[in-house]
DNA sequence: AATGAATGAGTGTTCATTCAT
DNA sequence: TATGAATGAACACTCATTCAT
């Protein structure tokens, strides 16, 4: 097993902490190959190369590590962008900004990205909250008239499902790299932004964000 | 158990296929209470009040009710759109119309309508299949310059996605009867329509579909 | 594995109620080896030549079979025992008799009589049940002036107490066959029964009950 | 965790001793509460507020400790009696007293007489041991006339299991505070002391021992 | 064609015990 | 000595599937 998101960070911390992060880790990799509703406990802690009683050692049921892999995922997300687009101010430029770099950010990590769209559409819950930040976007961009929408949680989700259906399509090979700006556009399509400014957003070249948290040495 | 959508069309035919709609219909019924994942080949037979080894008469496993139940469900869908909307030319007018009714028809047949959303969104194979017919409006439309976008397989996914979203949060009650008008608004703008005329076309009044189970010979 | 108590009885009927008898049978044989508490549905499959899934096919869980067994064993000795003692009229005698009588049907079939002192003691529900027909007696006996006793739950729970010791230590090959003599003669005694009297009724020779359910052919 | 009965005892000697003891102190606890079966040494460890690890350097195993529990709870009771019963004589008098102080002494500290009845009744080796001083006044009473039996195995278990019944029902609530009296009588008669005279020993006045944690040295 | 008893691999979970620190 | 993370066999229970009737 490669040393996965969660197991990088775990690093310097003690024995404890890093077997729960290649609990986590692995978790990710079967959540991405077998989904999450099919996933075991068993599959996970074989996957992570310890025993089946040590997965209950670090966490109480499945969807207790179902829940700690969904939100350190939708925090990771949140805490990446939130950095990536400190500069930028436009509504409209955030969101196809934001859309774009998580299809990308999905794309280039496979397990995370299918464990964050499962994530997402497995915990409404989850949706509701790590969307927020989105959400916040759009109805600022809603208030100046920047977007043309009323924002209620059916436009969320509608908004949100363009995204984890671009992400999945790219994730299964059948859309290759343009999936990013084509959700975005008709994301700022939906939302209202005219033709030809949602067409210049979605696509006007972007630097991939990097994922890796280990500096190179 | 009343008489399925499967079953009251099976009536006039043989035994046998009147064993198979009763399994068909127990697995709608099934799907929808417990999910695809959740629901046992004895509880479908249990639930078509036959043995848990008729249902291994009729399926070869547990997969192929799941696929026949799906596509049953799309082609019932697809032929009754295609029916309904006979008189409809416009492609805008047919994607908002197609839309509201799928909807509205999923909302208030509950079972069929999970069963249509967890068809759709986890059989990509099917998806493309049923929702061929929308994709000749859209590519109609396209070079008829109703719609302002390049059809492909990730347009058809979006698209569909939204349908599918609005569908389920309807189902779960969380969205409205406005929902159907909302998800149609939202793919005409994404598919280019003007504002104005995608509100126009989503929110003017329809007559709901008859979900109607036996068509007159 | 032989017969057993219960399969015999079910050999004429259909397999259901073989398997059933089967595991009824080996759950006897497993409590009496390993003890109630530490039986495993698993061992009782085993032990009855079927697979673990064929145990819950025909039991709820562990306490379903616990029951069922406690039920039939509780069911056969009271049966029995009413049988044998239709002639017998005096509290006293009959007292002894069924006393004397458990003690060696449970020594010359030691699992079944494992079985009994292990659910006699594990469930206070078929205590009270089972041993209904001995308060009928007692009570009697109290009344006629036979007995010197107040008959309430705590005389019942020792009197018990006497003859599932008894049983006990017969079964550990610590006691030998006067075991029930004994065990009859203290219990004369503690209700008040002279001591003479006490003796001659606990010693007097009696003709061991047949457990056999199988005429001979 | 309160100082237990033996942590108490063990204040003064060395941290090892102390731990060792605070150990048996949850054991007990533990035992009375989950019963012995289902108690984890995790679940003891815990209550004594050491690691896991700590109890397999005090015990060998599970049963290790549960046999030191028993031997130590057996010896404290044999103790107390014996001082209490210092200035008393007559057998049928210290049987009368043992009975009713050893069952008012469980009864009163729950936990303590929980474990003492599992102890005795499933530890045949201790059971003798620690019934020794019974037997002898057991059989110093038959020699002397007193008591009408003959002393052997089977009439001790007997004998302790009135007691053990009684101080069981005791402790379910079942039975009242005449319970030592009852059972005290029913023993007294089973040994063939006269009804009048067992009655008289058994019902008189006494003044219950206290469980004295620490004596004076 | 239908039945339903039987199967056995699989699931989630517990816990006595070991061992590196 | 004490720690506590890790182990792995065992448990209760489920269910897709087979097969004799």
């Amino acid at each position: 097993m490669s040393a996965g998101v969660f197991g990088a960070e775990a690093r310097r911390e003690g024995k404890r902490a890093r077997t729960r992060a290649r609990l986590m880790d692995a978790a990710v990799e079967v959540f991405a190959r077998r989904g999450v509703e099919r996933a075991s406990a068993n599959e996970i802690a074989h996957a992570a190369e310890v025993s089946n009683g040590t997965f209950y050692n670090h966490f109480r049921d499945k969807h207790d590590i179902v829940e700690a892999v969904a939100f350190r995922i939708a925090t990771d997300v949140v805490r990446r962008l939130d950095a990536a687009m400190a500069g930028l101010d436009d509504a409209a430029e955030r969101i196809a900004f934001g859309t774009r770099q998580i299809i990308e950010l999905g794309a280039s990590h496979a397990e995370w990205g299918h464990a964050l769209v499962r994530s997402i559409r497995y915990l409404p819950e989850l949706r509701r909250q790590a969307t927020a930040f989105a959400r916040a976007d759009l109805e600022r961009g809603a208030r100046r008239g920047v977007f043309d929408v009323e924002v209620d949680d059916l436009l969320m989700d509608l908004f949100v499902a363009l995204v984890t259906t671009a992400l999945e399509l790219r994730l299964s090979g059948e859309a290759g790299d343009e999936a990013g700006s084509k959700a975005a556009e008709s994301q700022l399509r939906m939302l209202g932004v005219p033709v030809a400014r949602a067409h210049e957003l979605a696509w006007r070249p972007i630097a991939p964000l990097r994922f890796g948290l280990v500096e190179p040495a």
